[in-house]
DNA sequence: AGAGAAATTAACCCGTTGGATAAATACTGT
DNA sequence: ACAGTATTTATCCAACGGGTTAATTTCTCT
């Protein structure tokens, strides 16, 4: 928005007749995959950071080093464009989470993965975040006329419960939870303080985004629910605060 | 939006004088105060509907009942009238929540008890969670700017911190978590599920806003929450799926 | 080479929308 | 009763913004 910045690959052509007027005219040169990518990405900026309403068509275009015509000859109107939008981001965070693997992990370990997977996926992902808060502002109107999504159904419903499954029989779990219910727990977690991260820095007046906020934060969720599962106190122990010096959480994927 | 629903309300004043003509001109009657709530309500709805971005000023003022030039001369331009709506939805939460009393309670009970005033809060003020999400999509700039939200501090923190210390001390608590994260935590677990309802919804092809899915994920938050704190399976048992036949929660304030 | 198709640019259209101006009407105090 | 002020109505408008139309340029195939 702020640089026009244009994408558009420009070539000079030098004609090789007529040298000597050296008349250098930049032109244009197709690129329709590359030209629609472009405006995908460009789009998912607009959108995660205005909102359905709040973007503008002229600004994607500009960001994609397009004309305004193409996004129409590309994918078709903003609400097309959007819906496009939020159906790449399911597209990929499907993708990403497909590639977790729990299963050669014990029980609590593999919840603490999913926790992880989870936070750093949005961390990584703030558009995601908007996009889902901007979907869900219009009650899902868009989603629901998305059959492409509808069957896109998260693995981590199933591995949740096949965890789930194995923590009880081996006895480091407490009680076979809904793994739906789990699922949205976790995400809730995740996605609250870094979705509401704005309001809630005014409000409590400090950072969380700040890397040591961060780090507690997934501490406490890491600790929460595993302590919830376990009823083991050494899992509630990560949960006393001031744990600082804790590394990094590597991305999971 | 629908129905301009006129709310101004309308007197048929009759001349004494020139009875014969029967002139019954409808004219308005002043209401300064009754104006200004109309337009704040309007523009709650209005807002939390559509966002900032697609919020309409003049449905606003159609819906209160009133001429577009109201807005400006008792609020201000739309942005100044979204502050309003803002400041005026954490004023009426942070109400409520001192109203909440958690000190004769025994710890656990007291934890449902913020747990259950949370949830239904949330259920009962949709566009609370509208606004918020809406807010958070504008990275606060509006909040950011209002000393007068800045100064609500909400009592949930140091309540928490009470009841907490309380359980630890009397032994209902295994450990002494920290009372902005259980805060964040309890506000997550509710409002993700709520705000995030509509694709939920459609991801999970089932209506999450039923009613028995609703008692079901209540359920299942208190007794994650306390089943973390406590340690103790007797909360555990709660979270176990199928739980139906609970009662309703009723408000809690 | 060169014709037809694909991709891209440039310019325009027109309803919408936030906001402003000015006039009219209802109160209030004296 | 009346003057002054507070409140409300009636119009207007300039900028914006999504979408369209038409012309232009590049590529591909024969």
């Amino acid at each position: 928005m702020t640089a026009p910045a244009c994408y558009m690959r420009f070539v000079s052509t030098q004609r090789a007749t007529g040298l000597a007027k050296a008349k250098r005219t930049l032109k244009w040169q197709r690129d329709p995959e590359g030209m629609r990518l472009r405006i995908l990405e460009a789009a998912k900026q607009e959108f995660s950071a205005h909102g359905l309403a709040g973007a503008r068509v002229d600004r994607i275009a500009a960001n994609a080093g397009a004309n305004k015509r193409m996004l129409y000859y590309h994918v078709g109107n903003k609400d097309e464009l959007y819906l496009a939008v939020l159906e790449g981001a399911y597209d990929k965070i499907r993708s990403e989470e497909r590639g977790l693997d729990l299963e050669h992990l014990d029980p609590p370990e593999a919840i603490r993965r999913l926790i992880e997977f989870t936070w750093n996926y949005f961390l990584r992902n703030p558009e995601f975040l908007s996009l889902l808060q901007t979907e869900n502002l219009a009650r899902a109107k868009h989603l629901k006329r998305s059959t492409k999504v509808k069957s896109m159904h998260s693995p981590f419903v199933e591995m949740i419960g096949t965890v789930v499954r194995r923590g009880v029989s081996s006895g480091d779990f407490k009680v076979a939870v809904d793994p739906v219910q789990l699922y949205i727990s976790i995400a809730g977690l995740c996605f609250f303080y870094l979705s509401n991260s704005a309001t809630l820095s005014v409000i409590f007046g400090r950072d969380l985004l700040a890397k040591d906020a961060k780090d507690e934060r997934l501490d406490h969720m890491v600790g929460l629910v595993l302590a919830a599962l376990t009823g083991q106190s050494a899992a509630l122990l990560a949960m006393t605060k001031a744990p600082k010096s804790r590394a990094a959480v590597a991305q999971t994927v």
